[in-house]
RNA sequence: GCGGCUAUAGUUUAGUGGUAAAACUCCGGGUUGUGGUCCCGGCAUCGAGAGUUCAAUUCUCUCUAGCCGCCCCA
């Protein structure tokens, strides 16, 4: 290994051989089916960044410490993006006149950052975004959070098998400030409130104490009659919430100490979780995010999305047998030559076949016909013909149907039709 | 940033203080116009460096990488 190259990817991120990639592609291609029933058109951006663009705008920790930020030649700091957001909110505020809201666009993005890989997190990741830009009604909370609950059904999931979170960082806010809290010391709240499900009961009593005399929390649960504010946004969280119920989300519920990491949030936030012990992670996350867009110097244009990442979601989809496998378009058929001198003429019959439409691989090698079949099979390609001098001679070809070992005589012109309906 | 475990062929693994075994894969041959069986052969400086030893893949240390926790979470 000392003089040699390494074959290994860098450290956290994945090589993706067709194989893999063909499993992801159909992942990706139900996400994008899905979403466009729904009328979101797809977009994207380069990885690459202004750092600036992430600084107090996405937590202090998460730039500082979790992306890859760097110097170009030109002195200017590059990030490599570790989300997607900002960057729709920079692409929404720098066409903000042109653009007919409302948004509904959606996109693959992948997003990088800088930590130690552990299971389900790597260093990059794919991460399907979708976001509704233009709307402040809670129907577009609505319509996002539907949408997250339908590309789980999509692909087979029932609502048995996740439950949604739901929580409003306004309702937070308001709580907060019924409690005393503002500024710096709601924020510090937050950050504890986050942790609370997996704190000790006595340690996070000790914590708030220090920061809070009274627990927003108790005020949110029991005496939300506090502050006209606060009633007003729990009613309005909990209107949210049964209109979820009623229109398809089932299993969408409430949960008070639901955060999200991101400082941007401005309103509804949601998590959706497998409800398999096995895989207790968070699959997807997003909320409403009214005012990030107006750091670009425009009027504000409300928006609310959600993140969902590719490894989090494949073990989901894995631990509940939903995976879809996917082609990969693997060719339809493989062109086998009797002797080398025979491959111009096959590339040539095979262009005519390229033409109709199929999908077909050329033999290159001068390989007997016998190793080119095993060579077929390997490859997962389902039919085998020869094409050689005689093939040529009689315009008719032996079509051999390698899963079964049959043969089919046809003339030659009758092959694109015969492909087209599969074995 | 902290901690635990691991590192032997392309892959998955076995094994030993006296330079390694198997299965599958791959390559070649038996078998140069039609596969999946079978048979034969080939493919490993045992992660890197240093130390202990007559001798280290094996023991020790350092490094590197991977996996898994913690922290944090997009």
């Amino acid at each position: 290994m000392s003089e040699h190259l390494s074959t290994d990817p860098y450290k956290g991120v994945r090589d993706f051989y067709p194989a893999d990639w063909a499993k992801m592609a159909a992942m990706f291609a139900q996400f994008r089916a899905t979403l466009a029933k729904w009328g979101y058109e797809e977009y994207n951006a380069s990885p690459l960044e202004r750092a600036e663009l992430y600084e107090a705008k996405t937590s202090e920790e998460i730039v500082n410490e979790q992306t890859y930020t760097f110097t170009d030649r030109g002195d200017r700091k590059v990030t490599l993006r570790p989300e997607m957001t900002p960057t729709l909110a920079r692409m929404v505020a720098g066409k903000r006149r042109e653009l007919a809201l409302p948004l509904r666009w959606f996109s693959i993005p992948n997003v990088f950052r800088y930590e130690r890989p552990q299971k389900g997190r790597l260093r990059e990741h794919y991460q399907l975004n979708v976001d509704l830009v233009g709307i402040a009604a809670n129907e577009a909370d609505i319509e996002i959070i539907r949408i997250a609950s339908e590309l789980l059904k999509a692909f087979g999931a029932k609502e048995s098998d996740y439950i949604v979170r739901v929580n409003s960082r306004a309702l937070l806010t308001a709580a907060c400030a019924a409690a005393g809290l503002t500024g710096e010391a709601a924020k510090r709240y937050l950050h504890l409130l986050d942790k609370k499900s997996k704190m000790d009961p006595a340690a996070f009593e000790a914590a708030r104490s220090s920061i809070a005399p009274r627990d927003p929390l108790e005020l949110v649960e029991n005496e939300a009659g506090a502050s006209p504010e606060l009633a007003h946004e729990k009613r309005a969280l909990l209107d949210t919430i049964d209109a979820l119920k009623r229109r398809g989300v089932g299993n969408a519920v409430f949960d008070a100490t639901l955060t999200r990491g991101f400082d941007y949030y401005t309103g509804i936030v949601f998590e959706i979780f497998d409800t398999n012990p096995a895989n207790p992670r968070s699959l997807f996350g997003g909320g409403r995010f009214d005012r990030l867009v107006a750091l670009f110097g425009n009027d504000p244009v409300p928006a609310v999305g959600f993140g969902m990442g590719d490894v989090t979601f494949a073990d989901f989809l894995e631990t509940h047998g939903l995976l879809p496998k996917g082609d990969g378009g693997v060719p339809e058929l493989y062109l086998g030559t009797p002797s080398a001198g025979d491959i111009p003429a096959a590339q040539a019959f095979a262009d005519t076949l390229r033409a109709q439409g199929s999908r077909v691989f050329v033999n290159l090698t001068e390989k007997s016909l016998g190793d080119q079949i095993k060579d077929a099979v390997k490859r997962g390609i389902p039919f085998f013909v020869a094409y050689g001098a005689d093939e040529v001679a009689n315009q008719t070809v032996r079509m051999k149907i390698l899963r079964t070992g049959e043969e089919e005589g046809l003339p030659l012109r009758d092959l694109p039709l015969r492909l087209r309906s599969g074995s």
